[in-house]
DNA sequence: GTCTGACTTAGACGTTTATCTAATTGTCAT
DNA sequence: ATGACAATTAGATAAACGTCTAAGTCAGAC
């Protein structure tokens, strides 16, 4: 939708997108889906990080269970894209701290 | 110096606030200082959290570090304010992903 | 079908974290 | 100094977390 209303978080979403945000290596992954402009395959992101594909695939469920991520299958493959509107929504609460 | 300019924050620093607000306890302490417009003492964030003293006291350790929150003592008692400028600076690197 | 390649799940291991109680430090008032 | 109060530190414990290897699933190619 990129909907110009805002996003509406619960306090749990919001729990879990801090969670996702506070672990470094999460964090660079998120950014280096989000510097992809379309999505981002998944070897791409194996490539950058001296990870497991193991625990690649934990992070990336951990980001697609807080929203940050979306997640299209095609075939084999997948392909992670960010989303900016609980992105925005989480930047929303914190800056009316 | 609440400086126009952007506080800027290493990677460490980021990391550290990441984590600080990822508690959902101790994001909620931070909510109610922040709700505060001056400083708010210690035993005000005891009433309002069912947490001991102790506990209370490593959150705001952690706030501290991080640089979210920014405390001063006054005889037996401590207050704390938001740091906002660093808040800012979180909110800035977040955006721009 | 069988194989290969991409991801996931299960289980284990060590580390970090949130929390508590108890003991300690430090400051003010008497 | 003594007592009362505010906050910190130490040490313990249980839960959560990041990581790995090994085994499993599932889609496409042959």
């Amino acid at each position: 939708m990129t909907s110009a209303r805002e996003t509406k978080l619960t306090d749990k979403q919001f729990a879990l997108i801090a969670r996702a945000l506070a672990e470094p290596r999460r964090f660079q992954i998120l950014e280096q889906i989000g510097k992809c402009e379309a999505s981002l395959p998944c070897a791409a992101v194996l490539e950058k990080h001296e990870v497991s594909a193991a625990t690649l695939s934990h992070h990336l469920k951990e980001l697609e269970t807080a929203g940050l991520i979306e997640v299209t299958r095609t075939g084999k493959c997948m392909s992670m894209a960010v989303n900016r509107d609980i992105l925005r929504a989480y930047l929303g609460r914190l800056s009316k701290i």
